[in-house]
RNA sequence: UCCUCAGUAGCUCAGUUGGUUAGAGCGUCGGACUGUUAAUCCGCAGGUCGUAGGUUCGAGUCCUACCUGGGGAGCCA
């Protein structure tokens, strides 16, 4: 016989037919007589009801049938008897895959915290909070794959060992093969790479912008959506060292056309998620943040504020707030400022654009002001920044002078500069953390919790 | 990295101005119950109080350092 997944079961149930369900025991009660399995497969959040007649099965097998145990059960499906769920499963023969020692199982049936859930990640998928976090995250990264692919974007594999170390988007991870104990210096006392695997000093990448950028001036339209590394000592929970990042390039636009594939994007996502993931949002929604799907609607039917760096500062300068950091033209934003801007002021996502040059990286797009630069950042409430791009310096002369005054390594840019000595053109990009999206969608508050295996600072276990 | 709070039973927590044998709920285990819903009821077991020093007649409680975790900040996505 031919195991049906819960999911399939329970959305067209055939009462009366025999069926073969295989999944974890997720709570057993009952007494002498009578035994209750809820049962669960992962398939969706919700779980198929096992009713066991204690008196033909061996003792020994039901004793085993604890929490987190596997089983497989054959049995009829039939209209349930309870209150609590339409139908069930009146077993006929139940096979023990696994047994789950209830003295040394970790999950116990009540709940846990989140933090004791982290220290067990390796069995958190089995809880409901995280069965449905980890659906959500996959049907999130289908519909990006989904989302570009219908508009014509091409989905580029950008290099994770890198060779380059100019984005400046934060400290690196190293990639050697030397001997950490025995590594060969030059005369001047720094590493010696020649000898290395690559023949040169290679990181872990923290962004596939610039290669990205190759692709859209061949292609037009490309998207990177690929894990990226950042060695930063960032304690947050909105921070990871390892994480995964989506970053569209796309050739002829310009920044209002970027936020525009910003915001369209955005909301493409939420409401595929709405659509698609029905039964994990709504029980997210209740066990997890009680606003979440009325925020979500709420960004669906709202357009985003867009504003220019110079315009918010002049708005928080009026807002006659007592601020921890100060405000001023040509100073970076700080969280207190953007989390007032989204929170308070406007009440929805911005859009700041048009930042000042000196805060910003050198492959901005200069304007014609000599000061700011077509930078854009989207600020979401309750995550900060969740899209950072911008559009991008097509001209090769600004380019050169740019990466000259920022003291950047010139001769390890000849390929990004050389897209712009041939053939150059307008174009634009930005990157969305996915974790930080799946933050918004799911209504968790920590980014460990969206991400399967965390890497933070101190913590690489399993 | 900085600020701040916390670390006591498997889990979640209580523990009075420092004072005898450190408590609860849940879970586990044993028992009861013929339809349960994170079942219910009865009972047993379970703790070198994060680690290392120190103060004191006496430390879970006070002090110092370190470790781990939460929240906030910085860096950013």
């Amino acid at each position: 016989m031919k195991r049906i997944k819960i999911k399939a079961l329970l959305s067209s149930p055939l009462l009366g037919s025999d069926v073969l369900v295989k999944g974890w025991v997720r709570t057993k009660r009952g007494n002498k007589n009578i035994v209750f399995i809820t049962l669960n497969d992962g398939s969706t959040i919700n779980n198929i009801q096992v009713v066991v007649d204690a008196g033909s099965f061996d003792e020994n097998l039901l004793k085993d049938i604890s929490t987190g145990a596997c089983i497989a059960v054959n049995g009829k499906l039939i209209k349930s008897q309870g209150q609590g769920q339409n139908i069930e499963i009146n077993a006929t023969t139940i096979e023990l895959y696994g047994k789950s020692d209830a003295e040394t199982y970790p999950l116990q049936k009540k709940g846990h915290s989140m933090e004791f859930l982290r220290e067990n990640s390796h069995l958190r998928f089995r809880t409901n909070t995280f069965g449905a976090v980890f659906r959500i995250r996959h049907a999130m990264a289908f519909a990006i794959h989904k989302y570009f692919n219908d508009k014509g974007f091409f989905y580029l594999h950008t290099p994770i060992i890198t060779g380059s170390d100019c984005e400046g988007a934060g400290e690196m991870f190293h990639v050697t093969t030397m001997d950490l104990k025995n590594m060969p210096h030059n005369e001047g006392g720094s590493v010696d790479f020649r000898n290395d695997f690559f023949g040169k000093e290679t990181n872990l990448t923290v962004s596939g912008q610039l290669e990205g950028e190759l692709g859209a001036l061949a292609l037009g339209d490309i998207y990177t959506f690929g894990p990226t590394f950042r060695a930063e000592n960032s304690n947050t929970p909105r921070h990871l060292a390892e994480f995964w990042m989506i970053e569209p390039e796309m050739a002829f636009y310009d920044l209002t056309d970027n936020m525009d594939l910003a915001e369209e994007f955005v909301k493409y996502l939420i409401r595929y998620a709405l659509d698609n993931c029905r039964e994990d949002m709504e029980f997210l929604n209740n066990m997890i943040d009680k606003a979440l799907l009325e925020r979500l609607k709420f960004v669906l039917e709202n357009e985003f504020v867009r504003i220019t760096y110079t315009e918010a500062v002049t708005i928080l300068t009026a807002s006659g707030k007592k601020w921890d950091y100060m405000v001023g033209w040509g100073r970076d934003l700080q969280a207190e400022h953007e989390r007032y801007l989204v929170e308070e002021h406007f009440k929805r996502p911005v859009i700041l654009t048009d930042y000042p040059k000196e805060i910003k990286a050198f492959y901005m797009k200069q304007n014609d002001d000599g000061k700011t630069v077509r930078a854009m950042d989207v600020l979401f409430p309750g995550i900060g920044e969740i899209i950072g791009g911008s559009q991008r310096e097509e001209q090769y002369d600004r380019l050169l002078a740019r990466i000259k005054e920022m003291k950047l390594p010139e001769k390890d840019l000849w390929w990004y500069l050389d897209t712009r000595k041939f053939g150059t053109a307008p174009h634009s990009g930005f990157g969305l953390g996915f974790e930080r999206l799946i933050l918004f969608v799911t209504g968790m508050s920590n980014i460990r919790d969206v991400i399967p295996f965390p890497r933070t600072p101190k913590n690489a276990e399993f």
